[in-house]
DNA sequence: TTAGATAACTGAACATTAATCAAATCTTAG
DNA sequence: CTAAGATTTGATTAATGTTCAGTTATCTAA
């Protein structure tokens, strides 16, 4: 047994991909070398920035999600891009924004359960900058990625 | 000119791609019938929902982002999974959780900008459930759906 | 308004890829 | 050990994406 399962995973995370020309020109009734004109010229202009899988994350074992809201120290809220990119390079972490208001980064995690989630919780807040957080636990997802689930 | 681009838009953000098997294959040095084999099982097994598009969303007009807490009234609180529902069938709603704590719901929300987003929010928040709302605006979005921006 | 230039569209030929299938191999439970 | 089921794989077939040249539409400047 090969074990491609998580491999699949990880690529299809972030891409790997492509659209479905013939099923779109039936769809909208066109034919498909004008829908494959369109579909690169955006891609050209990186209106589209990639073709991914979503998953029902409970099913892979990423089941625990959780929106970690960061209040940063002085000096590195003056600044919050670098430890923004930082936290956005780890694979655990779905979206990552910097925020107008009380609080400076807003983060969406998923991990397999509370004791996952609890380790890396505690990784990304031994960071100096990082004052302190609010963790918000969800109970359901019920649309993700623009996604029913 | 046949404006083919907003189709595209609507049907990518749910769906309408594809695996690149023979891509993945060579990837990871593995038989492409093999590689199909394994992506129809998590098919099967509703591991991926779907194949979609990343866009950037600035470029499609889209570039105004928020995330907004609610806080359902006593009655709709005990019940809150319709509501989320209903919620989640807009267009422009990215994602929704239901949350354990001082907060009922997180949505993230995607406008072309201030105006647009405040006319969202006032036919969100008409709703007689909500009792009260807090609104996040990102600044600037470093992460989504996996993918760096 | 018009001519020229550029962008968008499209059918047809071609290249690549996905899907299928049958045989081989591996895994598991009794 | 053995039988049943799951996984792997090469080879064939079906379907799809890509290219290109010719057409049509749109835009720009005089």
């Amino acid at each position: 047994m090969k074990n491609i399962k998580p491999k699949l995973i990880a690529l299809f995370k972030e891409g790997y991909c492509t659209p479905q020309i013939a099923r779109i020109a039936r769809e909208i009734n066109e034919p498909s070398a004008t829908i494959h004109y369109n579909i690169k010229k955006m891609e050209k202009e990186d209106a589209i920035r990639t073709y991914k899988a979503v998953f029902d994350y409970k099913k892979i074992g990423e089941g625990f999600c959780v929106y970690i809201l960061l209040k940063l120290t002085a000096e590195a809220g003056a600044n919050p891009d670098m430890i923004a990119n930082e936290l956005a390079r780890n694979k655990a972490i779905e979206s990552v924004d910097l925020l107008a208001g009380e609080m400076d980064v807003i983060m969406k995690v998923r991990a397999k359960d509370q004791d996952e989630f609890y380790e890396l919780l505690r990784s990304l807040l031994a960071r100096k900058e990082i004052e302190r957080s609010t963790s918000m636990i969800s109970l359901r997802q019920v649309k993700s990625e623009f996604v029913l689930l």
